[in-house]
DNA sequence: CATTCTGTAACTTTAATTATTACAGTACAA
DNA sequence: TTGTACTGTAATAATTAAAGTTACAGAATG
């Protein structure tokens, strides 16, 4: 993870459980997070693909949890989100010719996804709603 | 962690795990790596300041590991690289007039720093020279 | 049919990362 | 005692990634 996404996201998720299926327009999330609207319809079109929100277009349209905040964990959102691998991407094109070069992105692989596994079953312990009623 | 730092500094630490306290140059680890040999030595004076190589300057100077191999936990390669929290940083600064934006911040960093302990003792499991030996 | 939304593409700006150049300082060895 | 081969580090440039902005088509409402 390389960027403030899975704050967004998880932002813009506490804020639709806090309204309670009422619609948020992207507008009024951007004022809350202190963001760029567009990022915020980007985001919710992320959490969209992923069955996480709903949206309704045109005139009073607005997003809205899909599920109970109780039935998303902070692991799918984390799903949502991740496109690189947790501890860096292996974006070196190491020496062939040298022994260590040619097999430590394999190795390096092994170990972030396995370390990945750890995150995800301790992000999956907690729901949307145990974040959402940190908030006093 | 945004960016290869990790994947660079184990790098480096594997090649002189292999080379049994022979020294070796920047030059020649940046080969293996394939990347500048100034970043190859940034990184190295990283690692010297936690503790983990040492060098020798001048003529036929190089690196070498400054413990052995398994009394280097990955968690301390971690520690060494980390600069930014784990899921990404909470570098907006959302809207203090809303109920969520106010808190969001510390909520977040409340999770970030539990997850990152779970990864942290996941890491810490794990040495240097059990990584190293994965390589035939 | 004007208004207020979403969805998305294209583009610009900013920030972070990585690479490069340069050179002083150290150690060795002829 | 001097040339050579290293490290250490600063300064800067180039590249890449992230975030922000503009623009506008399309949808739903009243």
């Amino acid at each position: 993870m390389n960027n403030s996404r899975f704050a967004i996201s998880l932002h813009i998720l506490t804020l639709l459980e806090k309204a309670k299926g009422e619609l948020l327009s992207s507008e009024w999330i951007a004022g809350s997070i202190n963001i760029n609207p567009v990022l915020v319809r980007k985001e919710l079109g992320n959490l969209r693909s992923h069955g996480l929100v709903n949206s309704k277009e045109g005139k009073n349209g607005g997003s809205y949890l899909e599920k109970a905040a109780d039935q998303i964990s902070l692991a799918q959102v984390y799903h949502a989100v991740k496109q690189d691998h947790l501890l860096g991407v292996s974006k070196n094109t190491p020496n062939p010719l040298c022994q260590v070069g040619k097999q430590i992105n394999m190795h390096l692989n092994t170990l972030y996804d396995s370390t990945e596994q750890t995150l995800i079953s301790e992000l999956s312990k907690q729901t949307l709603a145990d974040f959402s009623s940190k908030f006093i």
